[in-house]
DNA sequence: GTAGGGTTAG
């Protein structure tokens, strides 16, 4: 060490004799550059390490790194220090020195990001930064956790199979990473919405023996509560509490949202009664859970009611955010309440809060779709002078907004505009005008479009190809939309969605035979939803088939959960049509027995047939039954049909 | 680690 000092005092002494070294290619020189080094780079000695820069090389960089294990903080910024030079690239062994070095005294947030660069910037699989570790592991003394961290960093930049082999090879090596990496590991699976997937990973974990951790039961609380398996989530928690650990608030208000979500928002009540005794007094309601809560109440249309709970929460102490107004400011407008939801933009304001892009996207989004042009168009400019950034929410909303208004032109004008700043990161926009043309059967525009996207570089996704499908099917081209979809297959997995615009094409062109096999096929795989049945309920009726389509109405009230308004509407719209008013009443008054009130479009097609084949008194008295069943009559059908034919007296009365 | 807003189907 004194030798050590001593040269570092003399520096130029040492460049000479550095210089010597390598002429007479003195076996120590390797030795008197390392030892020179660490002496300096204890002192923090910049300049003179950019003296002896030249000299470096890799296993130099890699000694350095080991020597300064107990002092991490000099090995980065040594690390960073040679980073900024310029010279030869630091080769995998000498990162992973340093890697080594950082987990082992637990400084995982600096070993994670250069883990993070191999992958990234290198370009580096997982696999071959794993094969770095496994070479430096025993050289470095390392530890095991550096491997959990590896895990981790490949599920940080997205390199989520990476993960998976990374997991796999260790294993197969004999070396297990801990519960911690396969719970970071199935948190990216739940991100990334890979329900299956996680499941799969989750029973692999158990069969290779792993304990669950908290980490593990909090992870499979939110998937249960993301399948809206709320009975299952519940049983977990209790399974939480056996084990010996005690949920926390995340477990809580995972499940109180899962119940929200599902409409069950007296279940969430309760659990936020009961938190306190479920919890050992541990636990409390914060703003994510009251939160949960007044979403779940706006999302009923019950407001007024989410209203009272952040009266309740700020008695309760605790504070409400943004997210609590924009709740309840999305829920007036959406029930149509602009005014309501202005005055709590005006509430919150008051209370200190700021409405955000949120805010505003869930304002424009329902003054478009009321059709308010001048509204929305002030709410936007309010929102540039406030200086709150638009979104990819805004610009989605305001290309909808304008189509669906009529302002084509300007909302294709718009997408332009923001294509050429380079600011449009998902297909929302690019779906919402491929979906307008193929709704105006501008299919080859549309198609076009999708070839714009493959420019820019966005993935056509479900939405889209559902789109293309539909387009096609309606147009009749069943073999163009056959086409997409065999395209489409490729890459994505079809869902019930694109499956039902397809059992769409075959209807309209009368292939019931096919249109019947293509739904038990659906069937064997548990898909078929309410519009699945509905579709071939049509196709049946169009084809003037109305025992099938009656017999199918039996089939579905088996399944149960499949009947609804819509497959009244179907089945009372060709009864109409064939002029059998008597079969359509009676089949309304079997809709209102099963519990389903006949909406506007009921209402029209009945008064309209009626009108058509019955005498004036029977259309009145359709109408009256009608409302004593709870049915709001649509104002345009009373006023053009019901009340030309009401006596003066009765006018007033009835409206 | 949990909560908010935008696209597709009869």
């Amino acid at each position: 060490m004194v030798f050590c000092s001593f040269l570092s005092k003399r520096s130029c002494f040492f460049n000479r004799g550095l210089h010597l070294g390598k002429q007479f290619s003195c076996p120590n020189s390797e030795d008197i550059v390392f030892r020179a080094i660490c002496v300096n780079l204890k002192h923090r000695r910049w300049k003179f390490l950019d003296q002896v820069f030249p000299s470096l090389t890799n296993a130099l960089v890699s000694r350095v790194v080991g020597e300064f294990q107990n002092s991490p903080q000099l090995a980065l910024e040594f690390y960073d220090w040679f980073g900024k030079k310029k010279g030869f690239p630091l080769s995998l062994t000498s990162r992973c020195a340093l890697i080594h070095v950082l987990v082992k005294s637990r400084r995982f947030d600096d070993a994670l990001s250069i883990m993070e660069k191999l992958i990234h910037v290198n370009g580096m699989t997982p696999m071959e930064v794993l094969d770095g570790l496994l070479d430096s592991y025993e050289i470095c003394k390392s530890c095991p956790a550096v491997f959990d961290a590896l895990v981790r960093a490949c599920t940080r930049c997205g390199a989520t199979e990476g993960a998976y082999l990374v997991i796999k090879k260790l294993r197969m090596e004999g070396r297990l990473v801990t519960i911690h990496a396969w719970n970071n590991f199935l948190s990216q699976l739940l991100k990334l919405n890979e329900i299956v997937r996680f499941w799969n990973m989750y029973k692999e974990i158990i069969s290779y023996g792993y304990i669950e951790n908290f980490n593990t039961f909090n992870l499979v609380v939110y998937a249960l509560c993301k399948e809206c398996k709320l009975l299952e989530a519940i049983s977990t928690f209790y399974r939480m509490l056996k084990s010996g650990i005690l949920p926390n608030i995340v477990t809580f208000n995972m499940i109180i949202d899962g119940a929200c979500r599902v409409g069950g928002i007296e279940l969430a009540l309760k659990l936020v009664e009961k938190m306190g005794v479920m919890s050992e007094n541990f636990v409390s309601p914060n703003t994510v859970t009251y939160n949960s809560i007044i979403n779940g109440f706006c999302k009923l249309g019950k407001v007024a009611f989410a209203e009272e709970v952040l009266n309740d929460m700020i008695k309760a102490g605790v504070k409400p955010d943004v997210r609590s107004y924009a709740a309840m400011i999305d829920g007036y407008a959406r029930g149509g309440c602009l005014e309501e939801a202005l005055r709590l933009c005006d509430e919150m304001v008051e209370r200190g809060l700021m409405p955000n892009t949120v805010v505003y996207n869930s304002i424009l989004h329902w003054l478009y779709s009321e059709g308010d042009i001048g509204g929305s168009s002030l709410v936007l400019s309010d929102m540039i002078d406030k200086h709150v950034f638009p979104d990819q929410f805004t610009y989605s909303t305001l290309i909808q907004g304008l189509c669906r208004n009529g302002y084509v032109m300007q909302a294709f004008k718009f997408h332009c505009q923001i294509m050429e700043k380079n600011v449009i990161e998902d297909t929302f926009s690019h779906n919402i005008l491929i979906n307008y043309l193929c709704k105006s059967n501008d299919l080859s525009g549309a198609m076009q479009l999708v070839g714009s996207m493959f420019i820019r570089g966005l993935i056509p996704d479900l939405v889209t190809y559902g789109a293309l499908i539909d387009g096609y099917c309606k147009e009749g081209k069943l073999g163009s939309a056959v086409w997409v979809y065999e395209k489409m297959k490729v890459e994505k997995k079809p869902n019930i969605v694109i499956y039902n615009s397809i059992l769409n094409g075959l209807c309209k062109e009368m292939s019931m035979d096919a249109a019947r096999r293509m739904i038990d096929s659906l069937k064997s795989l548990g898909l078929p939803d309410a519009i699945t049945y509905n579709t071939l309920i049509n196709g049946y009726c169009s084809c003037g088939n109305m025992d099938e389509a009656f017999s199918l109405l039996m089939e579905m009230r088996k399944v149960g959960r499949f009947v609804n308004t819509v497959t009244y509407n179907t089945l009372i719209n060709f009864l109409c049509k064939c002029g059998c008013i008597q079969q359509a009443k009676e089949l309304t008054k079997r809709m209102v027995l099963e519990g389903l009130i006949p909406d506007f479009i009921t209402y029209t097609m009945l008064i309209t047939c009626s009108a058509k084949n019955c005498s004036a008194d029977e259309v009145i008295e359709l109408h009256d039954s009608m409302v004593l069943n709870g049915v709001v009559p649509y104002q345009q059908t009373y006023q053009a049909i019901v009340r030309p034919l009401l006596g003066e007296e009765n006018e007033e009365t009835r409206v």
